[in-house]
DNA sequence: GATGGTTTTGACAATCATTATCAATAACAC
DNA sequence: GTGTTATTGATAATGATTGTCAAAACCATC
């Protein structure tokens, strides 16, 4: 079962590289298709899922259970700083986390450890006084 | 609008309290049902989503979006090493943790940041070689 | 360039968790 | 007890994701 190239798949992996911050499938399918592309929904699930389980791309849950995706700049293991006002991402590093979590599994007799760490915040840009009235728009 | 005791949220709250770790609101309203109560699906969901927000429950997105919730017997801010196999939960204080994330937010810009840090893994039960064919229950 | 076995696509149906409706019911202050 | 009002629950609606499967696209080979 050899993988093939379509620019399906090229299509979805160029609109991620070119997103800022996460996207969610749907949402992508929609980006497309505003830009003339004629791809179905059914493919952009199917792309994203297998450039995330190939590692090219990172997956998260919304905390309302939505699957979100990002191009992966990065190529080792990593966590993400995100706005949750404009969806900014900052791919972060987090060594002691790492330390900290095989430690505290093995501790508790726990193994084959893997961990979900992410961080949620305001930009700087968005932490700006909401007094201004106008906010950043939300997700492109 | 005052928030009035029903003998429907202390039923959530109890079977919630008797469930080792975190479980599903279907499940929940599953076992309920099965153990007699005539408690509807609707309520139930509104009942965990109360003691969700109100603290007196943790509540996660398991890997495939559903959300899954467990009496929180630490009053406060605190993460979970969890058994991916037979869902023992172990509450655990992360000081280092929380003094990183704070870090890493403020380095970066960001202010009002938030976490999401949880450890999955197999428990020293689970962990014996599975090799015993057998393998302890999923979810009670 | 044509051919053929295979993989991939996509329109649409099917799932499945969660939320919205809204009339009937139950809490509780008086 | 009574009236006001939050809560319940059967059911419909929503919305993301997955399954289906014939048609189309890939690509190694002729
Ligand atoms: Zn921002
Ligand atoms: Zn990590
Ligand atoms: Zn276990
Ligand atoms: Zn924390």
């Amino acid at each position: 079962m050899m993988k093939r190239n379509t620019w399906q798949r090229e299509a979805v992996r160029e609109a991620l590289d070119t997103t800022e911050g996460f996207i969610s499938a749907q949402a992508l399918h929609s980006a497309l298709h505003a830009s003339g592309s004629p791809i179905g929904l059914a493919t952009v699930y199917r792309a994203l899922g297998d450039l995330a389980s190939s590692g090219e791309a990172d997956s998260l849950q919304s905390p309302d259970g939505e699957a979100l995706y990002r191009a992966c700049s990065t190529a080792g293991h990593h966590h993400h700083l995100i706005c949750r006002n404009c969806g900014l991402t900052v791919e972060i590093e987090a060594t002691e986390v790492e330390a900290w979590a095989k430690g505290i599994a093995a501790e508790h007799g726990f193994t084959e450890a893997a961990h979900v760490v992410d961080v949620f915040g305001l930009c700087a840009d968005c932490t700006r006084p909401a007094a201004t009235t106008e906010s950043p728009d939300r997700a492109g």
